[in-house]
DNA sequence: CATGAATGAGCATTCATTCAT
DNA sequence: TATGAATGAATGCTCATTCAT
């Protein structure tokens, strides 16, 4: 019923927008925004998010919300960024601890499966969704600007980094790490993909799976 | 007081139809469409698959689809099935083979990666699209009678049965099947998933990942 | 993992007609479509009745309907011809008989109330509706060949007979009968209209409201 | 309800993109909308008004409609309303004189006749159109708010007060009030329905009609 | 007699987006 | 900064009807 964007439109997204925002009341409107279409979102799923709602769930015309985004991509794109950007500090701070690497590439491992089921419609769009021009690379360093100035967090470099540190200590086999990074991610995403694509299927109890993917996963890996 | 008139009335509609579209054939109508459907699922992701689009592409009115399916998730039903029904002819001849379990499995799953990177479309059509009402079980057995009365043949159920053998043969370790059969079709759809969704990113070999893949879900199983 | 059913959906309609009619039966045809679409106008109301409707419940193709009524209207109108056919028997008896022609009347007033009751969608299918062109003389003979040559009986005209002889006996105020006849026919379709195009609301029960409407008109018709 | 359109619908097709449609005006337009779905409904008939065909009628697009009304009943109910309002003055003014109950009865039961027949399209709109969903309840009290929050006067409680006093005044029979209201509505309506519905039928003279029917009601409910 | 294939018009409603103010 | 008004395109689906066979 929803009638979809037509064709695929160019991203006219390369000159930033810079909107002057005075006393700081931009930010807090588009931060607003941001929360009202997250929460449409996570509560009706991809598709049931649209402008109307979003603009009436903030209490604004749905005009207003074109000085803020330029159009609905736009504003999907800073919902996700968001969310995502809520998954570095912890990884950040299982890095900077202690313990033993291959302990923290576990929790690590294990806590990217529990992001991803507690953001399903998110992991979707930044995830499971083929956008026409994708301007995306998983081999970034892991903290960088990104093409249209903003600051932008890898967190496929987190993994490259737990498995690095494993290997160093002789917890996880020789071979090329960002390969290695790879096949991991996709283990991972490829179970997040399922639960969350096909969410209906009686899939085994979430935790359940959970850990027999990092046990798999790790396993592995072993030397 | 009196019952009425018969008969003749102004017809409303005069022009004669002067170029006609060419006659369907049958089957091979059917089939136009379902080719014309599933280009466009690949193409434009299962929310760019419009009646209308459909039928414009196969060049006739939209109502003329509503001859062949009864509504659109028929029709969508009908180009899923196709599309399956390519891979179980290879699973089944790799079942009927009397290698040793550990190698039917590792063969099987390679092939199942080499299928979907071979089909990467219908792969996407089937397996990576998320379908609002989806009336599949993956826990179905493998040959059965879904509720249509239709004959179905379950993927999923190849790769319990190889673990199985496996088990038996003591060359995988122990556990629930299910769950453990989950886990593997995770860890491959995931790489899939990946190469398919996001094949603009600079992955790795395919052939490389294939390996890696199958080796470090091999490893992770092993008793 | 399987996919979906494919194909053919199972028509609704079970078996295709088993018994190809013989000569003579094209009146039998005629009279079962129009069975069908009296049942159909009755438990689906008038904008329940299409063709495809009808013709599935005849268990023939829409446009074998056509070889019969030349459009919808024209099969609408036999319905209706025939139902209403099925009250002149009724009245006719009524005026047979010999009771005092005042009792007469009170049944004949009855009789319409209770036959409008019992087809309220025939009813309002040919009282109820104002159709672009309509043809009838509720003033013509209680039996005549209209402009069509098609035999038609007059209800309205059983009604100026009933009064008619009331007069007569003296148990009927004196007046111009069509006038007077207009008026408790009004009276009387007034009923009907509100009972049937608002079937809603609550009114009182029908069966009192006909003996209040008989007896209103009795008493107001009294010398 | 005289046709306020004001004009120049002439720019239909002519005008290129670039020229704007005349802007709306708030509550004009509104009335704009209610005044052409009004004439579509007496014109057509109660499923003859589609909101394209509104829409087209005002000359703008259909979407716009949804700027006014939130569907097709609310714009529909806003019809009916706007029509319905124009009756209950004059009975107002009727209530309020003190003649004696029997006259006061008798020239509101003109009244409405006359009323009925000097706006054959707005009775026929809000009486003698099946609405699929009708929400209103005759026996409501005279004046109430509605289910939407909408004041709403009841002329069926005209009648039922209307002959209340006469009750009291001995002017007409014993007997439930309501009951005895809905019949004489019914004997008053199915006149106008008959006059309405079938206006090329040749009916005796309105005004005597009217005299007729006013009178056998009213013998009809002395004591 | 009858059908299978097809059509154009129509339906209510939703969408992202624009533009003058 | 914000809005009210408006739009064109799209959605799935049903309708009466036609026409070659």
């Amino acid at each position: 019923m929803a009638a979809k964007r037509p064709v695929t439109r160019q991203r006219k997204r390369a000159a930033p927008k810079s909107v002057r925002k005075r006393r700081g009341e931009g930010a807090d409107r588009k931060d607003e925004i941001i929360a009202a279409a997250t929460l449409l979102l996570v509560s009706e799923g991809y598709e049931g998010v649209s402008m109307r709602k979003v603009a009436a769930a903030v209490g604004i015309s749905s005009t207003a919300l074109y000085l803020y985004f330029e159009e609905k991509d736009e504003l999907l794109d800073a919902v996700c960024y968001q969310v995502f950007s809520q998954i570095a500090p912890a990884l950040d701070a299982l890095l900077a601890r202690d313990d033993a690497p291959i302990d923290l590439l576990r929790e690590g491992l294990r806590a990217y499966l529990r992001f991803g089921l507690a953001n399903p419609d998110q992991y979707r769009v930044v995830f499971l969704t083929r956008r026409p021009r994708d301007d995306w690379d998983h081999r970034a360093p892991l903290s960088h600007i990104d093409r249209w100035g903003q600051p932008r967090i890898n967190t496929f470099m987190y993994l490259v980094e737990g498995l690095r540190r494993c290997q160093e200590a002789g917890q996880v086999r020789q071979g090329d790490l960002v390969t290695m990074a790879e096949t991991v991610l996709a283990a991972q995403h490829g179970l997040l993909a399922l639960l969350i694509l096909s969410p209906q299927q009686k899939w085994s109890d979430p935790e359940v799976l959970i850990e027999e993917n990092v046990g798999l996963i790790l396993r592995g890996l072993a030397p």
